[in-house]
DNA sequence: CACTAACGTAAGTTACGCCTTACGGAATCT
DNA sequence: AGATTCCGTAAGGCGTAACTTACGTTAGTG
């Protein structure tokens, strides 16, 4: 089962993305902003906003001829669930390991 | 400032990893285990733990000549922990922000 | 109505990541 | 000691993701 959620992660994959979603995580911001502080070209950051926003991690609310990005909270806390029910689970499957061991040595 | 907390997000960028950290977080296991499972080849899956075990995600404990691979609870543990942190600030700046938008309008 | 600013997309190049096959080392068994 | 199992690494091919430049569109501005 391929989830949105999975987008999300791909998403998170590239460094580039990490550091714009950082910086729209500080405050909501048009492309040419940041561009201006990444080592990369404008039409780069568009590209990447576009698979951010794909993967529901970013939103866009157009103003006049720009358009302000900001963080999408709602697939951000998507993932954030996910990522504790599979902590949860690790955590619980060595928990049971250790007891299955001190049981059976 | 870049922390090996980076290395775990472009590690589970990829599809085969989180799968084989999927996996591990099931039971730990060998690597012809986790390839037999996978529509890899063993080689790869040793490449991609390798990757996982720099990333701190997963470990290796010897064990007779296989070599037993299982999750880094620890190395997962900082990752939640970033997720949180950063979930935290982008909610908290985004109230802020809203505060602001409704006193001066 | 030009003119500009801001942006998305197309086309093309390039670098890098993933995978395979091939090889060699280490531990176990007979 | 020889054979077998399990594994890591090297070398190379290959697809694709990330970037650039170029162009077209839309919304403000003088």
């Amino acid at each position: 089962m391929a989830t949105y959620v999975d987008d999300a992660w791909t998403a998170l994959g590239d460094p580039s993305r990490r550091q714009i979603l950082r910086r729209l995580a500080e405050r909501p911001c048009s492309v040419t902003e940041i561009a201006e502080e990444l080592p990369i070209s404008r039409p780069a950051v568009s590209q990447h906003l576009r698979v951010l926003k794909e993967a529901r991690l970013v939103l866009v609310r157009p103003q006049g001829t720009r358009r302000i990005y900001e963080v999408d909270l709602q697939g951000l806390a998507t993932l954030r669930e996910e990522l504790d029910q599979f902590w949860g689970k690790a955590l619980e499957n060595f928990k049971r390991l250790v007891e299955e061991e001190t049981e059976q040595p």
